[in-house]
RNA sequence: GGGCUCGUAGCUCAGGUAGGUAGAGCGUCUGGCUUUUAACCAGAUGGUCGUGGGUUCAAGUCCCACCGAGCCCGCCA
């Protein structure tokens, strides 16, 4: 970032001709200098310590400032866009973190940029895919904005998937203007491009044709009416069209409507749209990136029929989950909403921002998953990464010890407790932290339950219900002393554990095993120290005298 | 059949529009802290850059062919 500034802000003098050479990269104060002439140089070591001072600028650069930078000198509009028509999974989601990210390095970059999220809810339910009832096989071919909500409670089919989405949008820091297509086309902001559609079919056609190599059907037509007698899109034809577009539909019924009464075909909706909202950069997935696919004939429909320049594409590779390819219709899929349950959302965020787009991402809820936060949480805070994955109001806990917590804690008070004797500092009398921090707690509660190998779950046991030999309860019983002498810090508790083991000629391990027993009942558990100082001091000091009941006594 | 994207260390990835001595993190190993337990510190280890050609003084980088993985060309976003 800082290399390419120096590099920009240097003005190209005068004497741009004359050799700088420069032994290493730092001496060098004029790049320009050192990229002309390494062109127009024929003495190879003077090329070599040319190139290596221009090598300077291909320091890592994050591919977000990098697109920003391409894109410099313009005001941009970053479209974005999903069909609601399913639960809206990570993949999905990348779409739209691409786009934020885009916008970020461009803002960060001093530019001018709009970020915009179309829900596309005029399209047509394609077919009842297996979540539905039965009951929704009548609605397949029909707007899904016009469709009834599964769950009763919503405005419509659409809204059912769009509103926890837009809900994690919120989470995930990001803050798109939102389109919905309905109102676009109902509003009349696609009159004029459906208009200049219709009156375009033939040459639209032809694009088609040229790009795809498909022949289009008999009467095909850019755009789809909706019949008003059943209610689709996806059954009419298209007669006539004079102010009003005359049609016939599968239903039996014919008759004329409005062009704010039906919708464009995706392949032609989608320059249309950039024509009517003036996007610059267009993030899509790398289906629509093939050869005569939809951008390609996107962007000659865009240059022949509307007269404006295509925007810059951004292609992004689908994320897949254990190595299957998501599809909700498949229900191989994890939804943003069940993501941001286990982790924070800068963990998602930042999945997105380490990779460039069009590299794949196989997704793994459970250890990959944990490791990305381990990543994630041990990266240099001033890094270009962790600021573009930030999400302001998180809590600064790490996530490994909040699986601790929640597994000690019994509930939202006893969180607070656990975290202030394991060294956690959380002023409760700030409603956002303390917000923070239980949200946190119930990503972590979340994921145990969930995705934890048996391993990583514990329960701190109600009573002791097992016998030590004597070596073992001289152990406890010396932790104990040393428990009630005085308060210590977890690496104080750890070393003590080793100290003791030592002193009474132990290994070390097996007093371990014997303190997961006595709280766990099971032979291994949390990092001890942290875990002890996590429980209550007085019921440590209780139960570890409780261990010295049993077989010894009687 | 036509095309797009990816292939760099054991793993995940930088090295994207500028050819110039192959990088980071994690892991692994070693050493240290009276210390294997879900810890910390220091150091070391690690790659014929998918393969084969070509251009060049110089190729991970540019060109061609091939191999492998995934996807698109069914108007369906």
């Amino acid at each position: 970032m800082l290399f390419n500034r120096l590099f920009f802000d240097h003005p190209l003098t005068s004497n741009a001709f004359t050799p700088l050479l420069t032994d290493t990269a730092e001496e060098c104060n004029d790049h320009q200098h050192c990229q002309q002439n390494s062109q127009f140089s024929h003495d190879p070591i003077e090329k070599t310590k040319l190139n290596k001072c221009m090598r300077i600028k291909n320091e890592r650069m994050h591919w977000a400032d990098a697109i920003a930078q391409e894109l410099a000198g313009k005001k941009h509009v970053i479209a974005t866009g999903i069909t609601p028509s399913g639960p809206i999974h990570i993949g999905n989601m990348r779409e739209v973190i691409t786009g934020d990210l885009i916008y970020r390095a461009i803002k960060d970059a001093g530019g001018d940029a709009t970020l915009v999220y179309i829900a596309d809810n005029l399209d047509p339910l394609r077919k009842r895919y297996p979540f539905l009832g039965k009951e929704y096989e009548k609605y397949v071919g029909m707007p899904l904005c016009d469709i009834p909500c599964p769950c009763g409670e919503c405005e419509n089919y659409a809204e059912h998937f769009l509103k926890p989405f837009l809900k994690s949008l919120e989470k995930l820091d990001i803050h798109p203007i939102i389109y919905r297509s309905d109102e676009l086309y109902t509003h009349g902001k696609f009159d004029e491009v459906i208009k200049i559609a219709i009156q375009s079919t033939e040459r639209i056609a032809k694009i088609l044709k040229e790009t795809s190599g498909r022949d289009v059907p008999e009467g095909w037509s850019p755009f789809m009416p909706k019949c008003p007698f059943c209610g689709k899109l996806t059954t009419t034809r298209v007669l006539d069209f004079s102010d009003m577009v005359e049609f016939e539909c599968e239903c039996g019924e014919e008759g004329k409507v409005g062009i704010r009464e039906g919708k464009l075909v995706w392949r032609v909706d989608w320059p249309a749209r950039w024509k009517v909202l003036n996007v610059t950069v267009e993030p899509f997935g790398k289906d629509h990136a093939a050869a005569g696919g939809s951008y390609d004939t996107g962007a000659r429909i865009s240059r022949e029929i509307y007269g404006y320049e295509p925007p810059h594409p951004v292609v992004y590779e689908w994320i897949t989950l254990k190595g299957k390819p998501m599809s909700s219709s498949k229900g191989v899929s994890v939804t943003v909403e069940d993501m941001l349950k286990v982790v924070p959302p800068d963990i998602l965020r930042y999945m997105i921002v380490r990779v460039k787009p069009e590299k794949h991402i196989d997704f793994d809820p459970q250890i990959t998953l944990l490791q990305l936060v381990d990543e994630f949480e041990e990266l240099d805070r001033g890094s270009r990464e962790y600021e573009l994955s930030h999400v302001e109001l998180q809590a600064d806990i790490p996530f490994r010890h909040m699986i601790t917590v929640v597994q000690i804690a019994k509930n939202d008070d006893q969180i607070f407790e656990v975290l202030e004797r394991s060294g956690y500092k959380v002023d409760r009398s700030d409603k956002r932290q303390v917000e923070a921090v239980l949200s946190l707690a119930s990503n972590a509660r979340e994921w145990v339950k969930m995705y934890a190998p048996e391993r990583m779950k514990f329960e701190v046991k109600e009573r002791v219900d097992v016998k030590f030999d004597e070596k073992e309860r001289e152990g406890l019983r010396r932790l104990a002393e040393l428990f009630e002498k005085r308060e210590m810090d977890a690496k104080e508790v750890h070393d003590s554990i080793y100290r003791v083991a030592n002193e009474i000629g132990m290994k070390p391990s097996k007093l371990f095993e014997a303190i997961y027993k006595v709280f766990l009942g099971k032979k291994y558990g949390p990092r001890a120290g942290w875990f002890l100082v996590s429980l209550p001091r007085n019921f440590v000091i209780q139960r570890l005298k409780e261990s010295q009941e049993g077989n010894n006594e009687s």
